[in-house]
DNA sequence: TTTTTACCATACGGTAGCGTATTGACAGTG
DNA sequence: CACTGTCAATACGCTACCGTATGGTAAAAA
């Protein structure tokens, strides 16, 4: 925590954005409108007027400003822990469930009616895609096969989070183990995997 | 193709629901304003304040609309089929990704920020689930395992809906039949599943 | 044929939000 | 102290949409 809202003198560029980034993950896109947020900051769009040129120029950094937070955080913090591939994907599977999906959620719906947003989401999603097939490549599957599991994993975060009932952290964390179990499990019944022992 | 839009002669409820789905899935709720429907239709919207209390009352009927549509169907067409569960599990998954899940996309999106939609969606959801459980149960796994794995086939649906950047259908059943295969397969390595063979 | 019924047009008043223009307040600098 | 830059208030015109009221029309029923 670093400053957040009400500190009463004069707000900056990044205040609106943080504001902003808020009412997204609460209410999507089509809540971020200007005067509702001024009023929220207890200021006049007078203000806002002054940060931005426009509305668009607000969603424009929001959008930015996502890209930003996240792109490289969560896999910069796997790649941080010393460890084997295995134990990596463990790693991302539990730092990816600390997050609510609130904000992405939001930003997805976004992209739905926004090429301009889907294209930059689907940027996102490659690269996690990239990086996830990369550890399961490591552990020892096939290309084709890291790249099904990879994104059996991937979307199943995904769809975790767009469905999002879950808040009990403890039943997460054992259903996430167990999905890395069966996804870093040799299948014995299938012409699919030959895991090279490790 | 049954009557679609603009067979010139008087409009009724229904019309408005079907037109009023497709801006749904193709725009998200906040698109789905009564004038531009209007204007989309060729009509006033005299003729919607006839047929509708309000425009809240349009968007409860196309949320019933959806629940109607989808909650049974494609459960009804794999239990039609004859075959064991695995099969059928197959056969789920390949009437799955026939839908480009534009339209419960969207739905989503809205149930982000109404929680009477939300509800809506959830059950739909514990009803999809509890029916892919009992099809890994029916193959075999226990209890615990067949809620994971159906959670992880499940998920993976919603996830792949909601990133949604897939068009080629082979590839996709190409997958699809590998994540059947990976599902199904008993792990080797872990203390997770036994399989009580079929 | 008259009368309903079902559907649609037109016109209206109201609200929410956008963006602009202008002026004010105040802090720091010279 | 005057000046300048930074942020904010106020007031304005404009558009999009909501919901209502009222009247019109064409087809079906009586």
């Amino acid at each position: 925590m670093v400053k957040t809202t009400d500190s009463s003198p004069k707000l900056k560029r990044q205040d609106w954005i943080d504001a902003g980034l808020k009412v997204l993950a609460e209410s999507g896109v089509e809540a971020v409108r200007v005067e509702p947020l001024a009023k929220l900051m207890k200021v006049t769009k007078g203000s806002f007027y002054w940060h931005f040129k426009d509305r668009q120029e607000l969603l424009d950094a929001l959008l930015a400003e996502w890209v930003k937070l996240q792109t490289n955080s969560i896999i910069e913090r796997v790649e941080a822990i010393k460890a084997d591939a295995s134990t990596k994907l463990l790693r991302l599977f539990e730092i990816a469930i600390d997050d609510d999906g609130k904000e992405e959620n939001a930003i997805r719906a976004w992209a739905t009616n926004d090429s301009k947003v889907a294209a930059v989401v689907a940027q996102v999603d490659r690269k996690r895609l990239e990086y996830t097939r990369d550890l399961f490549v490591q552990i020892g599957f096939t290309l084709p096969e890291a790249i099904v599991r990879a994104r059996m994993a991937y979307y199943s975060l995904v769809g975790e989070f767009t469905i999002g009932t879950r808040t009990d952290r403890a039943e997460r964390l054992a259903e996430v183990r167990m999905e890395h179990a069966i996804l870093t499990a040799t299948s014995v019944n299938s012409q699919l995997s030959i895991r090279n022992s490790q």
